[in-house]
DNA sequence: GCGCATTCTGAAAGCGCTTTCTGATACCGT
DNA sequence: ACGGTATCAGAAAGCGCTTTCAGAATGCGC
């Protein structure tokens, strides 16, 4: 049988040989980095166009050294909480005409190390780190060894949530100051006993949000009893078991105040299946405001964040040009929303 | 002053150099492709932590023609179905060490059309599909010219739901028989007027689900009155309008059938926002049942697909070495998970 | 101890592009 | 008509890696 092996790859070469002119002239054109005799121009495009030449992006990376991507790393493309501030990304990647490379690290530490090590080799422009921040000395070293080289080649580093030690721009969401007034709001509202569904004391966000309502019931000489606080996952499920162990342990907060809203989600389930009555029996509140809450019933007081906002921000911050050497903090919502889950005790 | 510019970017040579040896050798090492001494693989090594090599992706994918990236196309990573999906994916990609390439067209074809073409200069080893198929001759056109040079140059493709005319490797959602078994079961609870809030035509998604539905009311001698299906956008505000003008129109239904999940939550909202009680007052379902929707109040009757299993699914069918000409379908979900939102008439 | 098979290493040729650098051509003033 | 200056096109040198190919070193049998 004859070989009927498909075209070869149409590469630049061809092209140019297709068009009757010179590589350097087909680059010039398809890239418009220099004028070209129309009539030129056009026999290339046209060449272009007729083979269905798609160019390279390794090879292009790799001559002029610079690349068209993205790296964001989060924790759960699937939890709302990131969803929603990757379509934000994603929103202004699609501005800027660069592609996003998305990873979830499914909240194992050295997993968010190992891509950020992946992410570098991919030569990405900017890595966006939403994953929150650890407090863990041996993270922090791990993730400065790999960011620091990779800032002094030119790279671009941006995260969402605080970290303790990278000094890199920030998108920061209020989380103390968010957990501060939604105490001070359930303060307003007549509650003396609280209870707090906590998730995994390494992460920051986690030690601000409670910090923030802690301090602010103290400072009305509230004092929150420490086995009214339950340390559970930042999951769904997670907000059902810790607020399920609450329960068991004996509920004696009037608003219980639940650290992300997808645990709240999980408490509302809780309480639900104990026959409780949201607010009637217990005022429960969230954090985050991800779109889903309102329509839960009741919806759900919760501080509202911004979530795609926030993903617009850190993206503009990584792109843009790095001016001195602070790092930059740009500081989102913190406002309660007042919905029906929360009332008077 | 003097110029303290940062050392020079590390690459093989000059890990090679620093090893003594020669790059193929560090190559070889670093990858492990043939057997080196023992004494020279250990100085490699040595050398490339030492000095914190990490090899550039870029040119390690032109000098092999392979790449480690894999990339995924959907509508909107913030819709919790698509983010379900991606975590899927995301799952797959981990579990084979590749690394995920995530892209919103925000539903529009002509993005969607651009973004496989970025894939494609990418050298992405595998494009997913996950957004809906249009049924659109001039997109089916522009798709296949850009598929068909994509596989014939050793590329994966793989999509979930179903596509009219591209002849790939499928993952699909049981609408037709979904949408079916969905109006059997509430023609079983006594149901004889349906409403349906429906998606853009334009998708073989909402085509499938609502032909299944329809074909299954007629097959009990039901029939479903033209004024009383309304097209909305797939989006919780798109289920809500879609609602209230089903409402304005009079709602002369006693069992509302939302075709995504996400318009249900939407369509919920209308409901009660008119004082419509369900299931008392009217039946609620949905279709896909995203995570959320069990959480509602009332927990939502939908028919259950098992997405991130699908996400799973579809990088694995991308994966698999394409045997023959043929493609392979796979099919998943179908099944009508009744909850509290739907009930007797 | 010699020849041959067997490992293992290094030199060098690309992969497909961008970008300098050089040379050719066209255009200007006088 | 001629030298000088802009413009524009092409040759060629990489970018950082993998991989062939050939050669060096080692081991073996006899």
């Amino acid at each position: 049988m004859s070989e009927r092996e498909a075209t070869a790859h149409v590469t630049l070469e061809v092209v140019a040989r297709s068009a009757g002119v010179s590589q350097a002239t087909a680059s010039r054109v398809l890239n418009g980095t220099a004028r070209v005799r129309e009539d030129l121009r056009q026999r290339v495009v046209a060449a272009a166009d007729l083979l269905g030449y798609i160019p390279n992006a390794h090879a292009q990376a790799l001559a002029s050294a610079s690349s068209r991507l993205v790296g964001v790393i989060c924790h759960d493309v699937a939890d709302p909480y990131f969803a929603a501030i990757a379509g934000g990304v994603m929103r202004a990647a699609a501005e800027h005409d660069l592609l996003m490379m998305l990873a979830s690290t499914f909240r194992d530490p050295a997993r968010e190390i190992a891509y950020v090590s992946a992410l570098r080799a991919q030569q990405a422009r900017a890595i966006l780190l939403i994953s929150s921040g650890f407090q863990d000395r041996a993270w922090e070293r791990a993730m400065n060894t790999e960011l620091e080289p990779y800032l002094r080649g030119g790279g671009r580093v941006a995260v969402v949530s605080r970290h303790r030690t990278l000094r890199v721009d920030t998108v920061l969401p209020e989380n103390r100051a968010g957990g501060a007034a939604l105490a001070r709001a359930m303060l307003g509202l007549g509650h003396r006993d609280f209870a707090v569904l906590s998730g995994p004391r390494a992460l920051t966000t986690v030690s601000d949000r409670l910090g923030g309502f802690r301090d602010a019931l103290a400072e009305a000489g509230v004092e929150l009893s420490p086995d009214q606080v339950v340390e559970g996952a930042f999951t769904r499920d997670g907000g059902y078991d810790a607020c399920a162990e609450l329960l068991q342990r004996g509920l004696r907060a009037t608003c219980v105040f639940a650290i992300t809203d997808v645990m709240a989600i999980g408490a509302l389930a809780a309480l639900r299946d104990q026959g409780l009555r949201v607010p009637a029996d217990v005022s429960l509140a969230g954090f985050d405001d991800i779109p889903i809450v309102r329509d839960l019933s009741p919806p759900l007081t919760t501080v509202a964040l911004p979530l795609a906002e926030m993903g617009q921000a850190v993206m503009a911050l990584a792109l843009r040009e790095p001016r001195g050497r602070r790092s930059r903090v740009t500081r989102f919502g913190g406002e309660v929303v007042l919905r029906a889950s929360t009332g008077p005790p």
